[in-house]
DNA sequence: TATTGTTATACTCTATAACTATA
DNA sequence: TATAGTTATAGAGTATAACAATA
């Protein structure tokens, strides 16, 4: 078990982070700048219009990799903007049913084709169909096995919950 | 220029950018964990660190995203840890001079085989070699395309910045 | 005038922990 | 007891703009 990547991966990895980091500069951005919003509240809102029904915010979280009260804080700005409601759930008094509004779907609506240019723009533009199909394959993969795996990377000192 | 994306690259575009996601949120656990370094300062360090010679601040601005005053401040908290030290340089009085203390090296050293045992756990464990050449090869594409190409928002972040 | 870098400031994001309430 | 979610708080990161100094 080497404590080393070889030139291949370190390239890879560089690389990857360097190109992606660039991209996310850029989408938040956009973002910003054409719908006031971060991309966490973008992500938030294309989940909602695109499961087409009201979600907790436990279903909301999956998927995110941010903590609860940061999805919480979120949906309170989404809120105040007038793009989502919150409900306390019928079925589980604990649960709050999100939904997207029409101004929510508008918002959207009003953003996405500028973050489609700037994705073509940025990324696809120099990338095959070939390489697309390839790239969309191993992030997939990439990405199933790291949320198989959750990251105890992290905490090397115990195996056990936390207190 | 339809202004949509078809589904291969939609799927590559969510895939990579999630995968990435949770890749950098385990990274900068693991950093901050083993060494108290945020990623950026982790770049810097392991920059001058490759570099093995004194760089400017511009020189360190070149490969991060981040605005000047990030990075300043970045410094900043890197010189107060004793990881780094700043001075004018000799040449041009303008420019800062940024160099690795002793302990900087040894927080690099300290910090980078927990961060290569996470990238290897949670990214290469998925790939196979063809594939990390394949990525490298993409993601350095896409890279440079990104430099050579700012974002449309006219983004100033070189250093010839129009008001 | 252009470039290098810092400061001052303000704002956003995120995490931790404590808390309420339902199940 | 466990789960869903919020609140309170606190810290870190980042950007913008104004600034000083040098080229």
């Amino acid at each position: 078990m080497a404590d080393t990547l070889d030139p291949a991966q370190m390239r890879a990895y560089f690389a990857l982070m360097e190109a992606v980091s660039l991209l996310q500069y850029a989408v938040r951005r956009q973002l910003q700048a054409d719908g006031d919003l971060s991309y966490v509240q973008f992500e938030i809102l294309a989940k909602l219009a695109d499961a087409d029904r009201p979600l907790t915010m436990t279903d909301l979280a999956d998927g995110v990799v941010y903590s609860r009260s940061g999805l919480t804080h979120q949906a309170g700005l989404l809120e105040n903007a007038g793009l989502i409601t919150r409900q306390t759930s019928p079925h589980d008094q604990r649960a709050t049913v999100v939904a997207i509004t029409e101004a929510g779907r508008a918002r959207v609506g009003a953003v996405l084709p500028g973050h489609v240019e700037v994705v073509r723009d940025l990324l696809f533009d120099s990338l095959s169909d070939r390489d697309v199909r390839t790239l969309g394959d191993m992030m997939s993969r990439a990405r199933d096995h790291m949320r198989a795996r959750p990251p105890r990377s992290a905490a090397p000192r115990s195996r056990h919950a936390p207190p």
